[in-house]
DNA sequence: CGCCGTGTTGACCAGTTTCAAGATTGGTGG
DNA sequence: CCACCAATCTTGAAACTGGTCAACACGGCG
């Protein structure tokens, strides 16, 4: 069998794809303000999806739950990112609010009129599932195919990418059990694995919740596996 | 922390999808016939996307490559399966051929004319991309959570949905080495795993390549994790 | 017939999980 | 403002699943 390697088939960071894209800015307009209490669920799997969202303050989490209590977590969604925003028919998992959330809701038949009247809106849809399906693909490799170290420093890059504008700080709002979750790794691990970054002078916490990353190129070096 | 429940909450089959639309089928007519030999490379990860493809007969595989030789298949794809439908940019994985394979290839440039003249197109691939998104969550949820048997049981299942078109016997083009890239396993687990459920009587093996269920439900049950 | 690629099986090993005990933090009320 | 309590996080030790390494079996094909 061939294991056919290319050469810089690396996990990628998630595509910043069209967070703010210019047109779908006027479903803003019309979307209604929507709060969501830390740990509440703001829809559940199953239930049937007609509101499309974007997240204004917060983190929130999507996940599976199994009927024993284990969960995966498919995707973390920050300020400026949308939500829910194909689905006609099912949700296919739980959408939770990792912290306090604020997000604009607007009806999937309002997006849809949108789109028929704006045709370059459903293209830019379109960009932003593909952006999704890329984004998760190169998830599932972090956790089919990675170790615990490299799926934490690809994490805490994915973080940095998306939360820490300028320096190389940023707040960690998610707990350990959301951090596991999301690598399907246990807690424990995560702690663990966290811990050992910091004796290695990879990563600090000046604050609890606040993390800072003191050597990138360490973090690469474990992400990429090539350590 | 609340880890709340959803009682239905386990991972489904495949969405069986839009793979046959009415519309969907004028591409077949302006595409060209494609062949590609068993373990040949459709194309790569990194390169350039502009052909969209859909698999007349064969099984292309889907991956992701580590610069160390690791790999992640991300999906397996059949007989009526679209390919690449979507991508404007550069390929996000590599397309590779399980077996030989035949398939239709058209330019992504009349993918989009089409769309233009005909929206109910543009809306049927989002369709499909929103299944594919569904898929890919249930699949990671199985990689990042669910133990070596239930993911083992989990693939079977898939593949009797797509395969067993009567009974329950199908042909396992892919070799244990794909399998165990599409699951997060090594070869040997899946092999060991398979030897179990057959002196279990749940699968038999009535040729080399050629699969029976003999117990749906224990099947089920694993891949379930109701165990 | 014999080789080679693929699959199976065994023995051992390692990374991760599990279980459990402490430590730290945050929140609440005195 | 501090004390106390609950929740979260860290750390340790043991257990276990799945991985690694290696030998062998099987089947297809020259």
């Amino acid at each position: 069998m061939s294991l056919l390697k290319t050469p810089q088939a690396v996990i990628q960071p998630p595509s910043e794809g069209p967070r703010d894209v210019a047109s779908l800015d006027v479903l803003v307009r019309i979307g209604s303000k929507l709060r969501v209490d830390q740990n509440e669920t703001l829809f559940s799997e199953g239930e049937p999806a007609d509101q499309a969202y974007k997240i204004v303050s917060g983190v929130v989490r999507l996940c599976k739950h199994l009927p024993d209590g284990r969960r995966q977590i498919a995707q973390f969604l920050f300020p400026g990112d949308y939500l829910s925003f194909i689905k006609l028919g099912n949700h296919s998992f739980s959408a939770e609010a990792v912290s306090d959330v604020v997000l604009l809701s607007f009806p999937h038949i309002q997006l849809e009129q949108l789109c028929e009247r704006h045709p370059e809106l459903r293209a830019q849809l379109f960009q932003m599932a593909s952006g999704r399906i890329r984004d998760i693909q190169n998830h599932l490799t972090m956790v089919g195919r990675q170790t615990a170290k490299e799926r934490v420093a690809s994490f805490l890059l994915l973080l940095s990418e998306r939360l820490a504008a300028n320096g190389s700080v940023f707040d960690v709002l998610m707990n350990r059990q959301d951090i596991a979750d999301y690598l399907g790794l246990t807690m424990e691990t995560v702690s663990r694995t966290l811990s050992l970054f910091k004796t290695k002078r990879i990563i600090a916490f000046p604050d609890l919740h606040r993390l800072q990353i003191l050597n990138f190129d360490a973090l690469r070096a474990l992400a990429d596996s090539v350590e």
